[in-house]
DNA sequence: ATAACTGATGTTATCGATGTCATTCCCGCT
DNA sequence: AGCGGGAATGACATCGATAACATCAGTTAT
């Protein structure tokens, strides 16, 4: 045996000052090999349940801690995910914020039971030439999964799950995200069933979800006699604003609005009620996320918890080896007095 | 020199299969050693900058990436700081959420600038024995950075920055909070100056933050004719609902409540108004956080933004090697009809 | 009795980067 | 010619864990 006087060894670990305890601290300490604590700790049936017990609480009295770099480096595992944001970097915050940070908590929950690390980054942290990934897999949250972001984290060549609306496209590849276009329909459903006729849907369906929801809510006011109108609209409530200041001056002849978010819904509602205009009397409102949870607003709910658990679970599929298949979560219709009073 | 055939090498790395590239094929393609591949890719002078370009370029062509795990065994630093969440076990979701969660945002934005991942994940999970903590630094977010999360999260013997209110006992650790007492005292001033007398507090003092809200109100009415009385309740608002019901039913005699947070105000709300009650009239009603954004609601408003950025600052000032202080954020009040007709 | 096997442990090489020290080359100076 | 010195580069050891293979009792099979 090799292993040097356990007296001797120990005092230089001390020695070397801040410097954590090692597995061949730990070896030297209960006289045996440092594989034998690599064993023991990793719960091996290689060792003797005696020898086994005993190692660990050796551990745990020392306050033992793993090198989470060595560990990584040799197994080439790096037991963690990175969630890439989109941030706005006007505001330096997350778009859709704080709805994909709720979505956060779940991914949190779901890895951190699973012994994974959940590390969040942005995209244009990672794709920097000079980056350093350290990751088992990617789950990608894109303003609306666009291509370029999309193909830029192909380029990882690691497990991919994304947040979006599926495409065809790129049907290797998982997609998690609510059924936007059957929301769509909910809201079509319950403005026509109102009487409403003319239909002003606010949003810019260059964003996948938004096309979505607006071929939803066309599809299912077709039967009906309402009409729907687009007009182009980014997501705040001061674009939402201007747009409908702008239709109020060209001659304002609708009976409702969809809004493609709730914000959105709710700055047509700032510029309408100003005007004198009463919801749902003069116009019903409709928005999309239940994110406010505003009173005054009826809206197509999202389920964000499951949101996260779906995409963790499809994440952990892909790193069990298995296939993962893409998701459409299901919504909820919300009436609240913007459309009934 | 040892550098073998570069055709040789790089067909032999190419065989590795799925296996990345590292420095040693870079080095061969370049017809270099791999120290200097090293050298070139952290801009070191000590490599001729024409040697320099060359390598970057050809690292750039191939899509190499440095191992993470590779380098911080070597250098002993993560480069990541990990953000510690008092997960709710029944709900699964992080306490405070969806605020907590919006600061992390900040700290995102921040963290990503100065090329540090950021890590999430719960106390639970950091303190089993077998977790493996990959950071430099730990931002623990308690519930109120209660002491034994507290205790438990120094012993990693990390840098660490806490969201919270300081703690005389703890001068030598770094707090970030909003300035609870200040917001307390605000509306405390409000409710005084809107003429109420008999205030109730609905919050639980065990928690320090509830406990300088509640201080900085009874300070403020202390000159005026009005008393507070405190009934202990929880963040959620069914346990709101709960403590007002039982209120009402021992015969209400309050024509203010004073919540810890704006769930806890809305519950209120809820039961006052079912039972016929108008606020402000009858009653007024404020809450704390402006995390909802309800219309209704009288609050005081904390910068969750700010709040991001402070904690990401002090921990990288930290890490720079220097000392971090405590900080005390502005809050500010936001008159909404629950108090103001 | 010997080969084959099983269970428990140890030895060595390795993961990919970087700190430390050694080497080489070229320049200028005496 | 020889020596000192700086600039550029390389060899080697190392970080802490684990995979792969080796060893060595003690047991069972033939």
């Amino acid at each position: 045996m090799k292993i040097p006087d356990a007296k001797e060894k120990v005092a230089t670990a001390s020695h070397r000052g801040g410097t954590a305890m090692t597995m061949a601290d730990l070896a030297t300490l209960a006289s045996v090999s440092k594989i034998t604590v690599s064993r023991a700790l990793r719960d091996s049936s290689l060792v003797r349940e005696e020898v086994r017990t005993r190692i660990k609480e050796l551990a745990e009295a020392h306050g033992y801690r793993l090198n989470a770099a060595a560990r990584s480096l040799r197994t080439r595992r790096a037991h963690s995910v990175t969630a890439v944001l989109e941030m706005d970097p006007a505001s330096g915050r997350p778009y859709s914020d704080p709805l994909i940070l709720t979505v956060i908590g779940g991914l949190l929950q779901t890895f951190a039971m699973q012994r994974y690390r959940l590390v969040l980054t942005t995209r244009a942290e990672i794709v920097s030439a000079t980056s350093v990934v350290d990751a088992d897999g990617l789950i990608l949250f894109g303003q609306g999964a666009n291509d370029e972001a999309f193909q830029q984290m192909r380029r990882f060549n690691l497990p991919l799950v994304v947040w979006g609306s599926a495409r065809a496209a790129f049907d290797d590849v998982a997609f998690v995200g609510s059924d936007n276009r059957e929301g769509g329909r909910l809201l079509g459903a319950h403005l026509a069933g109102l009487g409403r006729r003319r239909i002003l849907f606010l949003g810019d369906s260059a964003h996948e979800e938004v096309a979505d929801r607006l071929a939803g809510l066309t599809g299912a006011v077709r039967k009906s006699a309402a009409k729907v109108t687009t007009r182009i609209c980014q997501f705040s409530r001061e674009a939402s604003r201007a747009v409908i200041a702008e239709e109020l001056d060209k001659g304002w002849d609708f009976d409702a609005v969809a809004a493609c978010s709730d914000p959105v819904a709710l700055g047509a509602l700032d510029v309408l009620e100003s005007a004198g205009m009463r919801a749902p009397s003069d116009v019903a409102v409709t928005g999309f996320d239940d994110a406010i949870h505003d009173p005054r607003l009826t809206t197509v709910r999202q389920d964000w918890d499951l949101a996260g658990r779906t995409l963790a679970g499809k994440m952990l599929d892909l790193l069990a080896g298995e296939e993962a298949t893409s998701a459409l979560l299901p919504v909820e219709l919300v009436v609240r007095a913007s459309t009934d009073a």
